[in-house]
DNA sequence: CTGTTAGCGCCTTCAA
DNA sequence: TTGAAGGCGCTAACAG
């Protein structure tokens, strides 16, 4: 007898009714994410791992980007919960206080990832992006630099970014070195903007020894920018990176890059989210460890030819 | 009266409920992708545009990776027709029979990417992969080289990967120039691969003077294989990739190579599945432009030294 | 354990 | 134009 009712649902090609069976039981099985963007590759690993993971928990994924704009994730945000989402995966801490109330509202589940979060507002799933950036300047204040540059992601409505400038400066404020505003460039996270910082830092009448890129894109930018124009890395500057793209030890030289365990990240992310739903209350804070990763594009700094203000470097 | 109505709706935070919504009005809002990966960048940018135009047309995206696995890809689409998905898009052209009978039965509204069709089957958005990748063979042949190598993707399940295979075949043959088996070299779409496979190619007692790879990413690789062991392109050997990523133009020197309008490619496909749903018509056969880049890392084939065999290019 | 039934919250038709 | 009511296809609670 199940077994003529089964041969009819496959004959009949009988499938049952998300919608109808989600308006019964009041779960979509469906979890949102919304993120800055999937156009630089940095967040395509993450999110790669997390509907992974959402997929072996019976789960889909229903994916929106903002261009890290935060009217556009408030959007974003409303719209999935119209649609029913069981949880919300968010990238980073700053975000429309109409948001965590419409998901309260509604008993939604969410994480942050990207970040890691002092007040202990919301849950996350992240790292200290201050202090990562903070030990990547001291990577470089210990190889003896003084002259620095930064090139940062666009601050304004991006927490991560504004966080990794203020690790720099303040590992560089503790040693007392500057930072002056003309070796201070923000930039969107693409490879051209990448090159021309770099190009018009180095092409100052005093270039920096090194420079810190806000992540490995801008890095990147930076170091085909030297290649292109035979300048040599790290022998005249070095330049440091953020995410460890599968991209950046390939390069010659290898990038100096700060390592995000993003695959990690996005399962955990979701092991939060479908714990929740569980009915579970797994652990809010989940903060992972970031990994310095020096490869051949920083080194020691080179002697100061013509200045005589940088001391300790003049033996290298 | 009606502000008063909305006033009660933002006070008491009411929120439509797709669920219901769907089930009464029999549509979800809600389209589909099953694409092969996310983690290697290929599709990332078309999907983002796709995803951009969609959320234009008030729909939502529910995305899964498939992992190149054919299987996989259609538990997906079951799972998401399930769900009610409005629409579909799909990459390439081979599926399992039973995806169509699936999205036929439900009509569901679909298309196919990355691929053209010449049997009039099924609806697409997409570019001759053979085509194409004979014509990067022919822009090598032109340039006088005869010792060619392929890296190409795994072929198994991927019909852009073999289409391209044999588009560059097809253009070798032509000219009655080989592809010896050990010549040619099937692995996957990474980076360390594509180091790897050109390695390999390059340590052979006599090395091909053309190496041309399935894609960008293992062109890359190729490309920095030769940075990092100083072999110089184009003048020991040229590299091509395919899909011109944002980063191929940056390389030194830069890769030549097919460009994909992948950006373009999503949002005429989001475009026609809108069309679809509105109840139109539109155009099934959408046959995109693919423009051969040529940059640094092609060049005439460079005199065989030792070798008399190679014709007419002596005098490079 | 199996069979029945009352909604889930919205859309859509129909009547007023 | 506005209002009332019957499903949409399923789940969950309940009775048998």
């Amino acid at each position: 007898m199940r077994r003529r009712v089964e041969a009819q649902i496959n004959a009949l090609g009988y499938v049952p009714d998300g919608a109808a069976r989600a308006l019964a039981s009041r779960r979509s099985r469906t979890i949102g994410a919304v993120i800055p963007t999937l156009a630089s590759a940095i967040f395509a690993g993450g999110i790669h791992a997390f509907e992974a993971k959402l997929d072996d928990g019976g789960h889909s994924l229903i994916l929106a980007t903002s261009g890290y704009d935060a009217a556009q994730e408030i959007r974003h945000v409303q719209n999935l919960v119209e649609r029913g989402i069981d949880g919300l995966l968010l990238v980073g801490k700053t975000h429309d206080p109409a948001i965590f109330s419409l998901l309260n509202r509604r008993a939604v589940p969410y994480v942050e990832t990207y970040t890691s979060r002092n007040d202990g507002g919301h849950p996350f799933v992240g790292f200290d992006n201050r202090h990562a950036a903070y030990r990547m300047a001291r990577h470089l204040i210990d190889l003896g630099h003084h002259e620095f540059a930064m090139v940062a992601g666009i601050t304004a409505g991006n927490d991560r970014a504004a966080e990794r400038v203020q690790g720099v400066r303040e590992a560089l404020d503790e040693h007392s070195i500057p930072l002056p505003t003309e070796r201070f460039i923000e930039c969107p996270y693409d490879i051209p903007a990448g090159r021309r910082a770099v190009r018009r830092l180095l092409a100052a009448a005093t270039p920096p020894s090194a420079i810190i890129c806000g992540n490995d894109v801008l890095a990147i930018g930076g170091v085909l920018e030297c290649q292109a124009t035979s300048i040599d890395i790290p022998g005249r500057v070095s330049i440091t990176g953020f995410d460890d793209l599968p991209l950046a030890g390939h390069l010659t030289p290898g990038l100096t890059t700060m390592h995000v365990p993003s695959g990690e990240m996005g399962r955990k992310a979701a092991a939060y989210l479908l714990s929740r739903l569980h009915g579970d209350t797994p652990e809010p804070a989940t903060i992972l460890d970031v990994d310095l990763i020096a490869r051949g594009s920083t080194g020691p700094s080179p002697g100061r030819q013509g200045f005589g203000s940088a001391p300790g470097s003049a033996m290298v």
